[in-house]
DNA sequence: CCGCATCCGTTTCGATACTG
DNA sequence: CAGTATCGAAACGGATGCGG
């Protein structure tokens, strides 16, 4: 038992006592993009001590959001995982993306931008319904590291691969940020190679962008006859 | 600046560095209700020191999440109220309350049941989208406090009051979260005076448990068909 | 009663070094 | 690679005290 209690009988009390100290969140939004080892969480969590993310794991795992799980023989490694309780915590890190979105603040000196955050920031959090009828499935290229997310009506999961992606989109996560913020208008980072679709279909690409809300010309003229 | 900072270029961290300190969520919470005097609040946190909730509510002044304000001469005394980027965080709160409500946990000895948490806890969280062509207005007495919410659509703001609800729901904390639970059903703690509707109208309370999405009879009906 | 400042023991954080 | 151990620096918790 680590979360000091608030002494108050109230769920958001409750729920900040396991997940409201430094870092907590952090994890767990790393997490939600796929299992990890202790190594790569810490790099990608810079400026974590390394006691730290010890810590918060074992807390995070005592209070069953978080498993470790062995991998067989061959790469025998500890992984961590959310467990399915774990991943309930996904719409309070959307929130707080949103949140985080609506107020811009320029990004300070020496702060490092991870994919993870820009894939969960940047698109996550802006999810759409779509149509009832359609799943889609996008594999995200981001800065090395890749993610798939499946889109089944409004519900937006993380997979480890294996399903054959209807698009792939590689860019970076400082170019989605901006995407996201209308910085930059897609076509021209279309133009200049800084995000690369395929295939590089217009159909599916609006569609993407369309799903995850991201500006558009049309989305922009939407807004503005409104 | 006292929240420290993350040092990533992330929507999420920078949202956690001015609303992830400890108190500071729970300090919101209370202030979504409306305006609050600083006693008040401190009453309303059970376990607060003094001083803390001071620095928590310069820190949210300084960034521009709450305004004070100094009323009128004959009460003159300061209140703290959230601006639209305060409210901005009531999705948080809601996910938060909602996450604790689905992993229920008895509560401890010696914990406190605020009438605050238990509005927002044990109805915000749950708002159903509603028919779109009615507002409705409730006026909510928990263990002595007041709180007015107005229901436009899928979106519930809160009231200091004036309007004229549609219902008048008074009961305490304890019992809107054992509501909430399931722990109780409304007929019965209504049968023991727990809980009362004025005017005691069968149609307009069924339409408040529904938008609320507080088990009922028919409710639960609906989901064993399903 | 209100809001805040000060003091002080305890807990948490964070940087570095260290081990299997 | 995957953590532990240690230790100084902050932050927190709680008890005051002090002007409005």
């Amino acid at each position: 038992m680590t979360g000091r209690s608030y002494g108050h009988y109230c769920p958001v009390a409750r729920t900040l006592e396991l997940i409201g100290e430094r870092w907590t969140l952090l994890i767990v939004r790393e997490l939600v993009l796929g299992p990890m080892r202790f190594t790569d969480l810490h790099g990608a969590l810079p400026g974590i001590p390394r006691n730290l993310l010890s810590d918060r794991l074992r807390d995070l795992e005592a209070h069953g959001l978080v498993a470790r799980r062995t991998l067989a023989p061959p790469a025998a490694r500890t992984v961590y995982e959310l467990t399915d309780a774990g991943r309930g915590l996904v719409p309070v890190i959307a929130d707080l993306a949103r949140w985080g979105l609506s107020h811009p603040d320029p990004p300070r000196p020496d702060e490092e931008v991870s994919p993870a955050m820009a894939v969960l920031a940047g698109l996550a959090a802006h999810v759409r319904p779509g149509p009832a009828n359609g799943d889609e499935t996008y594999r995200l290229e981001v800065d090395g590291r890749e993610f798939t997310l499946r889109l089944a009506g409004g519900d937006l999961t993380f997979e480890s691969g294996g399903t054959e992606p209807d698009l792939v989109v590689s860019t970076s996560a400082a170019v989605l940020l901006r995407l996201r913020a209308g910085a930059e208008p897609v076509a021209k980072a279309k133009a200049a190679g800084r995000i690369r679709f395929a295939p590089d279909d217009p159909v599916r690409i609006r569609r993407f962008l369309d799903r995850f809300a991201l500006p558009t010309p049309t989305a922009r003229q939407r807004k503005e006859r409104a």
